[in-house]
DNA sequence: CGCAGTATATAGGATAACCGATATATTTAA
DNA sequence: TTAAATATATCGGTTATCCTATATACTGCG
């Protein structure tokens, strides 16, 4: 994915974007790399979206529901779990950030 | 650093999460670490944090003033530009995360 | 002065995110 | 039924962050 931001290169932040956004709808590959475009202003490519979807799936994070040649991603527990404290985390880094003016 | 939270590690968050807390107040990289610590758990060690001044001093965003054995950092007109553009595309990024209950 | 503590610095290396290219399966269009 | 488009998948390689040493400079204290 191309470097939108000069300084923040969002490395390390993919996996946990794409577990809030599950969070929030189930969403296939393509419909999540399309959400994190609208915010990034960047598409992960597919060769950056699918290992790391099934990264997350071999971590029992999300689980995958086939359907025709789409495959709907849905958190487990453990994954929501884990978009709670991946998010108690992340806002304790950066809350003072997007909080000032 | 170690990881602190499995799914998001904020690598690529350093140099910006540098920036924005020089644009608050000028400090030292010792400083600097501890600012972090209390923000992501983990403090930065010394081969993480000096290397990343260097990276940003030759890049024209910040610049140290030696005062002693202390280098203080201050934000170059560069610097509060990056800054501004940065934290931009932060906040276009991740503001619903943030702002989710 | 000599020693401990603090702040800075750099070299070397591990890790992992991400991409480019390529390949396969399924659906739709023609 | 064949071609094009969509969705998923994998491999190899690059890149940059970050760490573990280790080393140096300055300060203060005895």
């Amino acid at each position: 994915m191309k470097k939108t931001c000069g300084t923040c290169d969002m490395r390390g932040m993919l996996s946990f974007q794409i577990l809030w956004l599950l969070s929030k709808k189930s969403m296939h590959g393509e419909e999540l790399a399309e959400e994190i475009e609208k915010r990034r202003g960047a598409k992960p490519k597919a060769g950056t979206i699918y290992p790391a979807l099934k990264e997350l799936k071999n971590n029992g994070l999300i689980e995958g529901k086939k359907d025709g040649k789409i495959i709907k991603y849905v958190l487990t527990k453990d994954g929501k779990d884990e978009v709670k404290r991946a998010k108690a985390y992340f806002i304790r880094s950066f809350k003072d950030i997007l909080l000032s003016d």
